[in-house]
DNA sequence: AAGGCTATTGAAAATCATTTTCGCTATTGA
DNA sequence: TCAATAGCGAAAATGATTTTCAATAGCCTT
């Protein structure tokens, strides 16, 4: 089966960007493109950090600095494009946010920073209920669960 | 900062800390004695970070340098005496550590920072089977819900 | 297409929580 | 008691993030 030409693909995303940017006052930059290609292009599960995403720009020949690099981020947060991420140890990550039902949790090695990702539709109920039977209006959860990896536990004998 | 999973959560008695200290090789001083009192003497579901201990203690007479509130900090963590906590913005918050079944969860609003308490066994359970299911050492879980209070949400209508 | 308004950029300086350094002091164990 | 050294305070250093500011570039209206 051939792909249907109509449907949209990741190369009509720059229209995308800039629709959501101009409909909040915000303008469309290269930069911004650039930095949300990042995201669409890296692994699912991966997580990414200003310091990282200024790195993998400089390898593809792109200079950025990085006051832009946390400009973009805030904004494509604002904009609800991103999630942030407090992983662990004094730097933010940031992915490509999802639905709220769909959202994922993590489980960090907090021995070598290995992350690894999980659903349960488990969380984003409590995360409801809790909320909703306090009149919070529920933006996000975040469950972090903190170990060590079973890699590291061998090294650790 | 993790705590080490080999030593046992202790409960705290005064004296216990100069037990629990040593048994590491720590020594005890009535800098870490104050600063243990703050936590058990502070309201259930309050949480410290290193500039209110600082400000409590000048309160009562205490001459306290932020280079000892740190130090004493990672060193409670370290013996599973508090528990380190990232609910948001930027710096990172303290309480008494509990057994891992008891643990508790929060609910944060994102728009003046009042933090709510809430129990459900779901989160340890989930933490665990998700860790053991992995490989995991589990070391402790955080469930953080973000959204609006609804002090906040009638101020912004 | 041109022009004005102003959001955005890069570079450098500023912030701010936390960490480190270092000379001195206090705790521990013998 | 006393030597060894962990811990202290003050000040400097660190490191991620934010702000400042002059120059540039999107977006909108002619
Ligand atoms: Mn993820
Ligand atoms: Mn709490
Ligand atoms: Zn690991
Ligand atoms: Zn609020």
């Amino acid at each position: 089966m051939q792909p249907d030409p109509a449907l949209p693909n990741l190369n009509q995303e720059p229209e995308l960007l800039k629709t959501v940017l101009n409909k909040e006052g915000f303008r469309f930059t290269s930069q911004r493109q650039k930095i949300l290609d990042l995201f669409q292009s890296a692994a699912l599960g991966h997580h990414l950090n200003a310091e990282e995403i200024h790195q993998q720009l400089l390898d593809q020949g792109e200079k950025i600095s990085f006051s832009t690099i946390y400009r973009a981020l805030h904004v494509m947060v604002r904009l609800g494009l991103l999630q942030e991420l407090e992983l662990a140890e004094g730097r933010k990550y940031y992915e490509l946010n999802t639905p709220f039902m769909e959202q994922h949790h993590h489980l960090v090695c907090v021995h070598c920073g290995n992350v690894e990702e999980f659903e349960d539709a488990t969380m984003s109920q409590v995360g409801s209920s809790e909320s909703t039977s306090r009149g919070f209006s529920l933006l996000n959860c975040q469950f972090t669960v903190y170990g060590i990896c079973p890699s590291c536990q061998s090294l650790l004998g």
